[in-house]
RNA sequence: GGGCGAUUAGCUCAGUUGGAUAGAGCGUUGGCCUCCGGAGCCAAAGGCCACAGGUUCGAAUCCUGUAUCGCCCA
């Protein structure tokens, strides 16, 4: 996570700051950098530097002595004793050093000042909500394309996992000074868009009085009804006086464009916009699929058989041929997807992203394949596979089909535990884990979703501040604050956790894992909670005190908040009013009866 | 039959891309309110990192097999 050098994402993760001051791992690398030089080193490719997960190895460790000393031929210890003694006999020395230690095969152990890491208050203070974003992305280009569900049927929770994590992703990368781009995919041509407005136009004859049967592989929920219901109300039973191709193509359209408005409402209620949404259907009309196909053909990279038209991608590492047409002269979503793929990179970016549930993971090949049919790197087509959701009540298990009763839609997951809850349950875990979603555990508050334990750090803050305001004391000015009063153990934690926020969004950002920013979370919460226990604030021993621990919380609160905020997750001032209703007051009937509906 | 992902404490999961004595929460057991919010804190117990080999100074991490689970494909 703390990477120095070495191989990232794609290779996007690089150095930058907002800060003037060096940050602790720069300073220590260019402390270290510069020594290797004078003696005839070079960095070493996979060397780090990085916090050691025993705070006894001091405040940052690195391995670098430990991989030169096979090509040097000494032992790493001897190495690693050299560098320190030149480190430290550096000149001009490096102030916010305090002392480096060789310890175990060869690590070099520094640890650095106590007023070096006091400077974070100031730091997080100057920079508000700003503090944590960084230039690390360098305005690189990076479009993320997640949900994309088929305009047919309502999301259900495996949709607002992908969702929580393709916009937290978004927050991150544009802290960490990526240019990015949503997009939502919508596959509003094709076969699944056709069945749905048969499906409809068989409940809309039905409803109408028609003796029709269910048309098989059909979609079947209540929702169906409920279209087939609004075409009535608007059409009244006129569409059986129509050709039956222009009804069906009515029925169609009306529910695709239902659907969609009822996905974009869920979304946003979940706090998840999409920059672009972009129509597989204008691809196909406007001739672009086509055109990328010829071009396919015309490089000798797809090829005609059998009538059908077959892309060549075992050439590029899949394992067998795909067909992008069918004798039929049916266009398949692999076509489109080429063509859709194609028009990301004609538009310039750096680095694609695209999540998709794992029951695709069977198209990554073909997908990669096709970026490199078109010229390009494979490796700038990232695809995240989001595994599945399996949503249960008290350990039983919740059954994801969509009789009426069970909560599998994503409104109704959100209706009842709350868009926080939900979001960071999702982003608490590796996309690539299962996940298992409870929904009693979730609403219960419990420790077992750590949203609230993160919250509650910040609301501590927040109350004790007004609480400050109710006494008369004013919130301190930063400038000239004995900001040495932070001397506890417990302000050495926080002041080093706050130091290391710009690094984790960085992280996160590089490798793509939002999991990073919510288990960093934790910890500061935790810090402050201990904190809290372990020293009073307020009433601290003396004014100058009080006033340092202020501004510490005031920091600690600010990052707390930002972290939140790339999570898309509220930092409230109180816990005291129920915290499952977040944004939108919840609308009639989403909350009410857990019941199954008879109807 | 092929492929992808997973397997770490009783449960849910991290593990900084090969580093030092494998971590957290929940649960269990035992402590902490004269004190700014106890939705909190402290401590203890709990592990053959699925299994077997291999690579090297060093493996939960990389390689090869095997087992189990989930999912895709024919």
């Amino acid at each position: 996570m703390y990477r120095v050098q070495g191989r990232a994402f794609c290779g996007l993760n690089s150095h930058g700051s907002l800060h003037t001051r060096m940050r602790a791992i720069e300073t220590v690398r260019s402390l270290l950098e510069h020594t290797l030089r004078t003696k005839g080193y070079r960095w070493p490719e996979n060397a780090e530097i990085a916090p050691p997960k025993d705070a006894r190895f001091g405040d940052l460790s690195c391995n670098a002595a430990m991989i030169l000393a096979k090509q040097a031929k000494i032992k790493p210890r001897d190495l690693a004793e050299s560098l320190a003694a030149a480190m430290l006999g550096a000149d001009p020395p490096e102030p916010s050093i305090e002392r480096i230690e060789v310890a175990g095969p060869g690590f070099l152990n520094f640890h650095l000042t106590e007023s070096f890491w006091r400077q974070t208050v100031l730091d997080v203070l100057a920079a508000g909500e700003r503090y944590g974003a960084s230039g690390a992305g360098a305005g690189r280009k990076v479009q993320i394309e997640f949900v994309s569900a088929n305009p047919t049927g309502p999301l259900h929770i495996g949709h607002g996992r992908g969702a929580a994590l393709g916009d937290a992703l978004a927050r991150i990368l544009r802290a960490a000074g990526y240019d990015v781009a949503t997009e939502y995919y919508v596959n509003d041509a094709g076969r699944q868009m056709r069945l749905l407005g048969d499906s409809v136009w068989s409940r809309y004859q039905q409803a109408c009085g028609r003796a029709v049967e269910l048309i098989e592989d059909g979609y079947k929920g209540d929702y169906i009804s409920d279209l087939a219901r609004d075409v009535i109300k608007i059409k009244g039973a006129s569409l059986l006086e129509i050709p039956e191709d222009e009804a069906r193509a009515f029925c169609r359209e009306f529910g695709a464009r239902e659907i969609s408005e009822g996905i974009r409402a869920d979304l946003a209620d979940f706090r998840v916009g999409h920059d672009v949404w972009f129509s597989e259907l204008s691809l196909v009309e406007s001739g672009t699929v086509n055109q990328t196909l010829e071009r396919l053909k015309s490089e000798g990279l797809a090829y005609e058989m059998g009538g059908a038209l077959y892309f060549d991608s075992t050439r590029f590492g899949d394992d067998m041929e795909r067909v992008l047409r069918k004798s039929s002269g049916e266009l398949t979503y692999l076509a489109s997807d080429i063509a859709y793929h194609a028009d990301k990179i004609a538009r310039g970016f750096d680095l694609l992203v695209d999540i998709w549930g794992a029951d695709h993971h069977g198209y990554v090949a073909r997908l990669k394949a096709a970026v490199s049919a078109l010229g390009r790197d494979p490796d700038m087509l990232a695809v995240i596979l989001v595994q599945l959701v399996s949503l249960s009540r008290r350990g039983e298990k919740v059954a994801m089909s969509t009789r009426a009763g069970e909560f599998v839609t994503l409104r109704d997951v959100v209706a009842e535990v709350g868009v926080d809850s939900a979001r960071f349950m999702f982003l608490s875990r590796k996309s690539d884990s299962q996940l298992d979603f409870d929904l009693e555990l979730v609403k219960e508050q419990s420790m077992e979703n750590p949203v609230f334990y993160v919250q509650y750090a910040h609301a501590r803050v927040r109350s004790l501040f007004a609480k400050a305001g109710e006494r008369g004391l004013a919130a301190p000015e930063p400038r000239n604050a004995r900001l040495d009063l932070l001397d506890t153990p417990e302000d050495g934690r926080l002041l080093r956790l706050l130091e290391q926020y710009p690094d984790t969004v960085a992280a996160a950002a590089a490798s793509l894992s939002p999991h990073l920013v919510s288990f960093y979370l934790r910890e500061l919460a935790g810090a402050l909670h201990r904190y809290y226990t372990a020293h009073q604030v307020l009433a601290a021993p003396d004014p100058e005190r009080v006033r340092a621990r202020m501004l510490l919380f005031s920091a600690v609160a600010t990052v707390v908040r930002n972290g939140l905020a790339l999570l898309g997750v509220d930092a409230p001032d109180s816990m005291r009013r129920a915290t499952g209703e977040t944004g939108e007051t919840g609308e009639t009937g989403a909350a009410e009866s857990p019941e199954p509906d008879q109807g």
